[in-house]
RNA sequence: GCGCCUGUAGCUCAACUGGAUAGAGCGCUUGGCUACGGACCAGGAGGUUCUGGGUUCAAAUCCUAGCAGGCGCACCA
């Protein structure tokens, strides 16, 4: 149930079926025209740019069209007792107390779904996909819980959404990452120095993941490394992914599925891929220009297989192979979107980190030749993280330029936190994040603020001796909401778009800012009790006006959506 | 040189995706509350929305030319 879109269907078609009277000769099939909630100065309810949007393309004076219709309106719906016209042609409607009543009730009815909006799509979310050759560090972390949280909303939703991981267990990297492992082993068991060089990973983890492997292994030797390579990267990988799958589970992530690239590679997706875009020509041999900018002696021109990106939008063609004829990191990715593809997903979302920036065109548009255009994939950006300790920026490094573990950030900041936080701010900004600010029980802290809010309401539940979930008559002779009253309500009535907005645009950030407002709004009523006696809820251990009961209801039926949705916790007793 | 992101109050950011007098928090400042649950609430000051041009009833938002910052710019992953 959204409020807003029930009343643009009731008024355009009253437009409609008015027309004439009107005398509108394009109505434009309604576009533009919404209802939607007016600045709160305007003491009204709902707000509808229809004169405004209809004036332009019938070229009347908007404040008379707006006149007509305010008049129609309040002839043939009976929902609305007062219409202003304000502005250039706003028409602000105010909703009669049955009406009000109506609407309240709906809530109380369906609070579970209360916002949803019924889709039944199928998304394929792919997010961390953090390398395997170590634990995750914090800017995994914004991404993660981004992902995460789309995925919470699109099936709120109702649609079927699949979270994914991609491995890179493949290529170079995850032989050095062998590689380091089996010296630390050769440490360990021979007393050879582990020597630190640039392509190795030195972490304290490889050496704990080394033990594990000499423990599972007791007859193995670890002579040569061509010899133990495969046995190592095996093993390793697997210690290695268990490591971010707990300190994922940790911040309340689980994936549906972990896409192997070696698997890729080995069920020959690529190859197929490539086949298949060779046939629409989207792939052929050719040559690349030499990189701009800085120039590079290396560069050689050799004749290579290239995907031609530029037919689908990006900058220049890319290459598919190496000078080897290998696949390039790219092609692997080419394969496996075209499995995603395969698996007739509706949508793909891709969650990057902000180094990844110029990798997204490519990607996107291998999705467009793979899919003749079907399938869209949408490439989400997270800018990055920066830490703070009391306003300073912070390393927790040993060693200048280490990143920062999920296990460290874990050790100081709890999951709930984190969550909140990491989506307080767009994912195309760069996020603040201060270690003291989030541990605050203030109001700096919007986390502790939204929860403390339905702590309070908990508390008033306590107190009554009444359950939220407990049934509400609202008596329609003696309905009155007060000015408090009326502006939660008002503001209970967003929720649905923020939903709406926050799931279409992939922007879950509308959530913990919607809620640190509805919050704002239900603990500055609360005060008004400590200003005036008239304004407390409960005398003698009662309730005093069943409008307020319901209304406390709707904020907490809807901050719990919301928390619910963010991966929050809600605790009752603070 | 190219691409993407960002530029809004002293600071950190919102702004229903083109709407009305651009809003919050912090900081500054004035007051109130001290247990329906205290950790809050109310008020005040604070703005050329980076700059110039354009589009229209209406621009922080769209187009265009710049300026500034961030991230990238392999045959790495």
């Amino acid at each position: 149930m959204n409020i807003f879109e029930e009343y643009i269907k009731q008024i355009n078609s009253l437009i409609l079926k008015k027309q004439q009277f009107l005398k509108l000769n394009n109505l434009n099939n309604f576009k533009g025209i919404v209802v939607e909630s007016p600045p709160p100065e305007f003491n009204c309810d709902l707000s509808c740019n229809a004169a405004l949007v209809l004036a332009k393309f019938n070229k009347t004076n908007p404040k008379e069209l707006a006149d007509k219709i305010k008049k129609l309106i309040l002839n043939d719906l009976n929902d609305f007792d007062k219409i202003e016209i304000a502005g250039p042609g706003f028409l602000n409607l105010k909703l009669s107390n049955n009406s009000l009543i109506t609407n309240i009730n709906k809530i109380l009815e369906n609070e579970e779904t209360y916002g949803k909006k019924q889709c039944s799509n199928t998304y394929n979310i792919e997010f961390v996909s953090a390398n395997p050759t170590g634990p995750m560090h914090v800017g995994h972390c914004r991404g993660a819980v981004y992902g995460d949280v789309l995925a919470n909303l699109l099936k709120f939703n109702g649609n079927k959404v699949t979270k994914e991981y991609y491995i890179n267990d493949y290529g170079n990297q995850i032989k050095n990452f062998a590689k380091s492992v089996f010296l630390r082993i050769r440490e360990i068991k021979y007393n050879e120095k582990f020597i630190t060089k640039e392509d190795l990973y030195p972490g304290e983890y490889i050496i704990e993941i080394s033990k594990k492997i000499i423990k599972s292994n007791k007859k193995e030797k670890f002579d040569k490394f061509d010899e133990s390579i495969e046995l190592i990267k095996k093993e390793s990988l697997s210690h290695s992914m268990d490591l971010i799958k707990l300190d994922l589970k940790k911040l309340g992530i689980e994936h549906d599925n972990f896409f192997s690239e070696t698997k890729l590679i080995s069920n020959k997706l690529v190859d197929k891929a490539v086949n298949h875009l060779k046939k629409n020509n989207y792939v052929q041999e050719g040559y690349l220009e030499p990189p701009k900018g800085e120039k590079d002696k290396t560069w050689k021109k050799t004749k290579r297989l290239i995907f031609k990106s530029t037919l689908f939008g990006d900058d220049t063609d890319r290459a598919m192979q190496k000078d080897d004829g290998s696949w390039t990191y790219f092609a692997n990715d080419v394969g496996y979107h075209m499995d995603k593809v395969n698996r007739n997903f509706e949508y793909l979302i891709n969650v990057l980190g902000a180094d990844h920036t110029g990798y997204t065109k490519r990607i996107t548009a291998a999705v467009k030749a793979l899919s003749e255009n079907k399938v869209k994939l949408n490439c989400k950006v997270c800018q990055l993280v920066k830490l703070y300790k009391n306003g300073k920026p912070f390393k927790m490094s040993k060693r200048a330029g280490e990143f920062i573990s999920v296990q460290d950030l874990l050790k100081e900041v709890d999951k709930d936190s984190i969550r909140f936080m990491m989506l307080n701010r767009s994912n195309d900004v760069e996020l603040d994040f201060d270690f003291d600010k989030v541990l605050e029980k203030s109001k700096d802290n919007p986390v502790f603020y939204v929860q403390y809010s339905f702590a309070r309401i908990s508390s008033l539940f306590r107190t009554l001796n009444k359950d939220l979930k407990d049934k509400i008559d609202l008596d329609k002779k003696s309905f009155s909401l007060n000015e408090n009253e009326i502006k939660i309500l008002r503001k209970i009535f967003e929720w649905p778009k923020i939903i709406e907005t926050a799931s279409s645009k992939y922007e879950p950030h509308k959530i913990p800012y919607y809620l640190y407002e509805l919050a704002t709004l239900f603990h500055s009523y609360w005060s008004k009790g400590n200003e005036d006696l008239n304004f407390k809820f409960i005398e003698n251990g009662k309730i005093k006006r069943t409008e307020t009961l319901a209304i406390i209801v709707l904020v907490a039926i809807v901050i719990q959506r919301g928390m619910n949705i963010l991966g929050v916790s809600l605790p009752d007793k603070m």
